[in-house]
DNA sequence: TTGTCTAGTCTTATTTTAGAACCAGATTGG
DNA sequence: CCAATCTGGTTCTAAAATAAGACTAGACAA
């Protein structure tokens, strides 16, 4: 009764939220993208059991999402840094920001929010087509490719 | 020991996460997208426990995400149908899908892939400005919003 | 009307998570 | 330089979630 996994997945949704698709990882990922870098302060902004933060660290450092790196502040600790692979979570990070401000907040109540430099409001997400128009999910189609029988 | 809760967060990715950010809703949704709307389509194509889908799909329709629906076929059952909110997940699916097929396979692996209708590739993922040039992550700032006290 | 299919529910064993206690090494205050 | 405290963990236990299979009621098909 192993919690199922889909690591051999020929679908890359599947596969990637069997690497970071648990409760914690895409949050301490938000936590990064916002600046955090250090164990502890990973562990007071989320109030999550240093346990857990622990083996997430751990596995997010061996799928390269985060790097170790000598502490900024030159003490003899170390920090939690996002890799090129952790940066390009950005979209999904993005994508779910979006999706709740949208679907999860009553009219007025307060949230975060994403700005860009001069302080405005970003965009919606946009997928282009390789000619640059924008797509909707009915313009798009998945293309099975043959399936690995192991 | 209850599983930690962010229902109440003023992040809007925390209350997404709390909402969708389980192993197994986000895989529901994509298989909604390919078109699968019944219980046993669910339960064979993902493995799923009987009583793991049932739960989840209950909880995907009290969010709104799904909703139910006479079978198209006529028969006297029910289907899932992604609702708007459902189909608002697509830049959420299609942002993890091209980060694990980046990411996750090996050269050459076999992967399924999404395209455009006339079998064009789509391009990656975009957020733009207000003024409709692409922002990366460094770009980009997170405005706080009074936290309110509970 | 008997048998099979659909869409579940219920039960149990196992795994995961939350939370607290504990600990070693680094840092700080005196 | 020494003691207290901070940092970054590990270990333990109880509670909750998950996987897997047995079971069931109503639809459907022959």
């Amino acid at each position: 009764m192993k919690r199922t996994g889909f690591s051999e997945a020929d679908c890359p949704v599947a596969r990637a939220l069997d690497a970071i698709g648990d409760w914690w990882s895409l949050l301490i990922v938000r936590d990064a993208f916002d600046g955090l870098r250090r164990f502890g302060d990973f562990q007071k902004n989320l109030g999550i059991a240093k346990g857990m933060l622990s083996t997430r660290l751990r596995k997010l450092v061996e799928l390269d999402v985060l790097e170790l790196v000598p502490a900024s502040d030159g003490s003899a600790y170390q920090e939690y840094a996002l890799t090129r692979r952790g940066h390009d979570l950005f979209p999904v990070i993005v994508g779910l920001r979006q999706w709740g401000e949208a679907h999860l907040y009553a009219r007025g109540e307060a949230h975060s929010d994403l700005v860009d430099q001069a302080g405005q409001p970003v965009g919606q997400l946009v997928l282009p087509s390789r000619t640059g128009r924008p797509l909707t999910w009915s313009e798009t189609k998945v293309r099975k490719v043959g399936a690995r029988k192991r």
